[in-house]
DNA sequence: TCTATGACTCCGG
DNA sequence: CCCGGAGCCATAG
């Protein structure tokens, strides 16, 4: 099945084993998929991701560890929200210390 | 079918 | 430090 969408099934699978208190970058899942220069297209998966309970959107920010997709949330507030309740520190729209919490994908295989 | 747009990122000037 | 262009790929109109 090469469905043309393949992709974001890929993404969202990446998403979904991110662990809680730990966020990585649209750049990185991109990069991990073989599609170094589609983020953006990863940022478009996750905003077609919210019919899916199990892919946690809020733990992809973009490469500064800034929470850019924060208004696609049903609040404003529910990315920094969510982020915070799994033990992590949010100043001015970004993830305080986010090299120490980046989660990189390749860790799958580890 | 073509154009515009975007939860990105890299490079230059 | 600020700004613009290019590349990528899926979707909307």
């Amino acid at each position: 099945m090469s469905s043309n969408s393949d992709f974001f099934e890929q993404v969202w699978e990446v998403v979904r084993q991110i662990p809680p208190g730990r966020v990585t970058s649209y750049g990185a899942i991109a990069s991990f998929l073989g599609h170094p220069r589609s983020a953006r297209t990863v940022g478009y998966a996750m905003n077609a991701s919210h019919a899916f309970a199990d892919v946690p959107a809020h733990r992809v920010v973009n490469r500064n560890g800034l929470l850019s997709g924060k208004m696609h949330f049903s609040s404003p507030t529910e990315m920094e929200d969510q982020l915070k309740k799994e033990g992590l520190n949010i100043v001015d729209n970004q993830v305080v210390d986010f090299q120490n919490h980046f989660w990189n994908p390749e860790q799958l295989f580890k």
